[in-house]
DNA sequence: AAACTGATGTGATCCAGATCACGCAGCGGT
DNA sequence: ACCGCTGCGTGATCTGGATCACATCAGTTT
């Protein structure tokens, strides 16, 4: 099968997409993922494309192939908060899409990246006609629901931006953690962000890096983020 | 058709919750309504009960038919907030059951009532037979995914107290508002519980209620709320 | 009626973070 | 080198709610 730089099949593109395997457009039958290679377009975007923005129509989903996405939302007294960072093998817009409702956050690329695109209708229809992917759909909407209430938690449950930081630290080092509880990620967002994350001041976050430096729970070399203990962490934690 | 008081015809239930036509278990097909029906099972619970508690594993989903249910979840050093107040015609749980995951909230009858109860694995059956139900189960999930997100941008944007109270009083209001921009609504939670709704302490609530009272935008008749302009509730929100 | 219970009002105190106000470091552009 | 810009570190204040501690009140029970 042919692979042209900008025009990967989506079947292809599963194989970039590690440890994915439940996702939406992964492991479909042969005649869907046809068909949704027939109607997908791909596109490439510079850091800082809107994919799309908090209050649009819904026009389609994004299958995301190579970069980073930060999804946001913010009152219309400049506050924002970031509720999520997407990456390679998520699909964004798709709870704007199937209840035709306006999209509830902005899409906004990281880092330059590359991106399929399903017009709305085309996706309705693809759904009808292969009703087992409706049914992978409906599993991934409810996986995004989950999401959403560890977000609500987060939000609600935890008081301290100490005890959230924590929480961030932890969900950062599941993803690659040695045996001893150690973990190294690579710090791609500014103290800004961080702060919007966990819905706090820059200066905060600022302060918390010191201290959780000082208290030895984390080190930074560089644009590496180490974490000491993950055990530690959680007593933080605690909740 | 017969009527049994305890074992309502789905379809019949349909019409006492007004409304409510969008729902899941209105407007189906004649053949899935009858099926809908063969697999319900319905009973009665008093005030306090529980339908399901957090972490549970899924057994099924329940149908409000009568009275309200109050959804909530909590942190393991017992602080709690309610998510959602449902109300009937709502269905709970399905998140849960169609992820195959625990059920994230827990469901308590605030007041005595009817619910219906479709286990797991007829649910799936059922959709698996009828994929035009499957596909109303997705737009109803991404609504309760809004619904959750609303909950994220008033728990993440909204900052005071008096804000996220206003905002909750406002969302009270929309139901049956006068032209005049004033409404009535019974109240039925204890101030503990709006606590736990807008994330704050019984002590704030009390202390919110005397201030909106001395600045004219609620008064309280017995238990009846009365509030007397919905525009200055929305410029204390102003987010 | 008295005692009990759960829901409520309200003052006094305290403190974690927000806010303000800088200084400083890195880095790309001209 | 210079400038401009964005991100970062840190002190000094200020303050809104949490917390504690009672008093009160309405509805129930005995």
């Amino acid at each position: 099968m042919m692979r042209t730089p900008y025009g990967l099949n989506i079947l292809d593109n599963c194989v970039t997409c590690p440890q994915r395997t439940e996702n939406l457009i992964c492991n479909l039958s042969i005649p869907a993922a046809q068909r949704l290679n027939e109607i997908k377009s791909t596109a490439v975007y510079p850091k800082g494309a809107m994919l799309f923005i908090e209050g649009q129509q819904a026009r389609g989903v994004f299958v995301l192939c190579t970069g980073k996405v930060k999804l946001s939302t913010s009152s219309r007294d400049g506050k924002t908060i970031i509720t999520k960072i997407s990456e390679p093998g998520d699909v964004l817009g798709l709870n704007a899409v199937i209840s035709t409702r306006p999209y509830e956050v902005t899409a906004e690329m990281m880092e330059p990246g590359q991106a399929n695109f399903i017009p709305r209708d085309s996706l309705m229809h693809f759904l009808r006609e292969f009703p087992e992917v409706a049914m992978k759909v409906a599993q991934q909407l409810s996986r995004n629901y989950y999401t959403a209430y560890e977000e609500i938690r987060t939000l609600g449950l935890t008081v301290s931006p100490s005890e959230k930081f924590a929480k961030l630290l932890l969900s950062w080092s599941t993803k690659d953690s040695q045996a001893d509880g150690s973990a190294q990620v690579k710090l791609t967002l500014t103290h800004e962000e961080i702060a919007e994350i966990i819905g706090t001041t820059r200066e905060t976050v600022s302060r918390l890096f010191s201290d959780f430096k000082r208290k030895q729970l984390m080190q930074l070399k560089g644009a590496t983020l180490v974490i000491r203990s993950r055990v530690a962490l959680e007593k933080i934690v605690q909740s």
